[in-house]
DNA sequence: AATTCGGGGAG
DNA sequence: CTCCCAGAATT
């Protein structure tokens, strides 16, 4: 075991010594109330503080209670979502409050364990719940703790694969205080998020140094050990945005792909980029609608950078001109300004819109 | 075990 | 450009 002969007990002093000196006043450490710490974690997966922050805020205010929140509709949770990416966590998060209040009366699950079973929460999310809100001693493993463990042990498991988190997981249940297993918690995640950061991590200035196998082997840069087998998906958008009086032609993106829950356009994907509407030529109902109307090309293309895909977009505006009754491809549906507004849009979406001056910037 | 789910900021 | 962020669901 790689604890044997670690000063466990002095490893925690020290890193408590460290967070109340060093640590962000952020507002979801001063609470104890489950929602608003499940409302964070969520908020915060996958996704940096400051970014996250406002979100926050939001949700708070428009939705202060689980109850608010399981009354409301999805999209307009969504729309609030909007540009926060990864929309599945609203999308569970709202089911998730429902469940809450159908079958737990409000009131969230108090152990790991239970908090696992609910929607959107996994190992770290539910650790990290059950030791803020309720004191259980769980050790919540973030990215950030991966980090600091792979490189305070030397642990060169991959982080991402399951043997590693086995090994990590381990280790720190091992390391968690058993006296106040929250500022443990709270204090590693933000020790990594500060100190042991990433890049150039400082430490000429830490407190652990004399403890570190990275900084007495001169592995920093080594650890932790990521697996990356990322391929990038290249895919080709062709947007028709038709308009009739006013009013845009939306839909909802119900498929297994991205942006799940938001609205968008009607879509013509290619294997390769197309310059002309041409591509039409296969879609009876809007041959009719453009011969109903007049094209205009939006003169830029668009690139937009997914983890997985790379987006090349291109948008055609349709504007129907004649009275008759259009009849829209399946799943379309023609919204007013002020709708449009509402509805929840994926950022690229959003930024046509204001660009092209149909939405106010 | 591998893949897929966004968007933005730092370097 | 690359990396990665208070990860989880799906296959």
């Amino acid at each position: 075991m790689r604890l044997d002969g670690f000063p466990v007990n002095d490893f925690n002093q020290r890193l408590k010594a460290w967070y109340v000196l060093n640590h962000r006043p952020l507002p979801w450490r001063e609470t104890h109330d489950p929602y608003k710490i499940w409302l964070s974690e969520i908020i915060l997966q996958q996704t940096r503080v400051a970014q996250g922050m406002p979100y926050y805020e939001k949700f708070l205010l428009h939705y202060p209670t689980v109850f608010d929140l399981a009354q409301a509709d999805e999209r307009d949770v969504l729309r609030l979502w909007q540009g926060l990416g990864y929309y599945s966590r609203a999308r569970n998060m709202h089911y998730t409050a429902r469940q809450v209040v159908s079958e737990f009366g409000g009131k969230f699950p108090s152990s790991a364990a239970q908090l696992g079973k609910l929607k959107g929460l996994g190992t770290y999310t539910a650790a990290a719940i059950a030791s803020f809100a309720f004191g259980e001693v769980v050790a919540a493993i973030d990215g950030n703790v991966y980090r600091v463990l792979a490189r305070l042990f030397g642990i060169r498991a991959d982080m991402l694969g399951n043997e590693g988190k086995k090994e990590f997981a381990a280790l720190a249940s091992e390391l968690v205080s058993r006296d106040d297993p929250a500022t443990y918690n709270q204090a590693m995640i933000e020790f990594g998020a500060l100190h042991c950061v990433p890049v150039s991590p400082k430490c000429g200035s830490c407190p652990f140094s004399d403890l570190c196998y990275a900084y007495a082997t001169g592995t920093q840069n080594e650890l932790p050990v990521k697996v990356k087998k990322l391929k990038v998906k290249q895919r080709h958008f062709n947007y028709f945005i038709i308009e009739k009086n006013g009013l845009l032609a939306m839909k909802e993106r119900r498929a297994r792909d991205i942006w799940t829950g938001l609205y968008d356009f009607y879509l013509v994907e290619t294997a390769e980029p197309v310059t002309s509407p041409d591509i039409l030529e296969d879609e009876p109902e809007v041959q009719h609608l453009l011969r109903a109307g007049m094209i205009r090309e939006v003169p830029k293309t668009y690139f937009h950078i997914l983890t997985h895909q790379k987006l090349n977009v291109r948008f055609w505006w349709i504007h129907i001109t004649t009275d008759a009754d259009s009849v829209l491809p399946a799943g379309l549906a023609f919204y007013r300004e002020s709708e449009i507004e509402m509805l929840p849009k994926p950022i690229l979406i959003d930024t046509v819109l204001k660009e092209e001056g149909y939405l106010p910037g």
